[in-house]
DNA sequence: GCAATAATAGACCGATTGGTTTATTTTTGT
DNA sequence: ACAAAAATAAACCAATCGGTCTATTATTGC
């Protein structure tokens, strides 16, 4: 029955990521357990053993689908918007909108995962980099997209920029999640449109 | 023997403190047994609970040490220094030449605590925002008293600039930590640098 | 519909978890 | 120097850890 979904092993193994993303996002690796993927899967141990092969993978396989999951959210809505800084913009409207409600509960996973980790896991911590290089590459993408329509400043170093653009993001989302208060996002997003701003020719500048 | 030195407990007491702290900072609160703790501080476990009740105790006091710790760091370099946006600068040139041989092994460990904690352990949690409050309320004190001594434009509001400060460094240290790259807190670097210079009152600003 | 195969439950493993207790050793004030 | 007090080691506890294994149940292709 039910011919037209694929097999049965491929649904179980979505499931078991998308359980153990949220927990690991909110409790880190350590301090989830197979236990708690057991509960929160309805799942017994050999079905997870079944599809994985040690909480390791579990935890690899749960951050890149975190990683994908909030990167689609965030391109439904840039996706749609053609001037290279009002996608930027977007992205920051987006972080603010989200920020006490994120797509995975718990936070930005690259966040979590990168302080979670970054001195023990050398594994978990290469897919962090690997996430976090191609979102890189993908703001420097729109920037020199930007500067080529002429949105954007000639000068303007696309590299540097994603990194502060990133950096100023990853810090307010910080600040936000500890206070529970969109208000610490805010002045940080105030401080990110001021950037994106502050990429537009000389000439056209608005603020 | 060593009359001079205070009771036995209080430095067996610091000696747990000051090795669980690089523990808890570098492995996060469930990442570091009781075990761990023993090995570290070469103590058995009853002299671990004979001087407190529980982990979360220890991961209390090791926070606050820590946090001390890095306070008293940077304190060491800005209280020698008169003009407010100077002392400013020196933050961020302290942390830069630190970044990669942090007085806490694991980074900061407010961003460390505050990303592993946020949402499992109020108590912690709460400690944390304790320490970002009064990290806040002393920027706020530095800018107020720029202001007055007309070092530091009066429009500018105390308290958001320090949450970009503190924000933008955060996000710095995040990006730098898991790289283990300088070149990352360098590019932030510069943004805090620039956002000090745009303190200055408008007729003396250099950049 | 039925045999082959894939998926799952759950008992089981040794190691480790946070924590308690008791007996012993060290430090202490005098 | 010595008795009282404080500090510590280590055995011990039940619970839980990540992981394995086998018997059973579902799903699959034909």
């Amino acid at each position: 029955m039910d011919k037209k979904t694929k097999r049965k092993a491929e649904r179980t193994r979505l499931q078991i990521i998308e359980s153990s993303a949220v927990l690991f996002n909110q409790k880190g690796y350590a301090g989830t357990s197979m236990g708690d993927i057991m509960k929160a899967t309805k799942l017994s141990k050999g079905a997870l053993y079944g599809h994985f092969k040690n909480k390791d993978e579990i935890a690899v396989a749960a951050f890149q689908h975190a990683v994908k999951k909030v990167a689609f959210k965030v391109g439904e809505r840039t996706r749609v918007i053609d001037n290279t800084l009002d996608k930027l913009k977007t992205v920051v409207y987006f972080y603010k909108e989200r920020i006490l409600n994120p797509p995975i509960e718990g936070g930005c996973p690259i966040q979590n995962t990168s302080v979670d980790v970054d001195d023990n896991n050398p594994i978990l911590r290469a897919k962090v980099i690997e996430a976090l290089d191609y979102w890189q590459e993908r703001i420097v993408h729109t920037i020199n997209k930007g500067i080529r329509r002429g949105e954007i400043r000639t000068e303007v170093v696309a590299r540097e920029f994603a990194i502060r653009f990133i950096g100023t993001l990853e810090g307010g989302i910080m600040l936000a999640q500890l206070y529970k208060d969109v208000w610490y996002f805010d002045v940080m997003a105030r401080q990110l449109l001021e950037m994106i701003e502050g990429l537009k020719p000389k000439s056209d500048q608005t603020v």
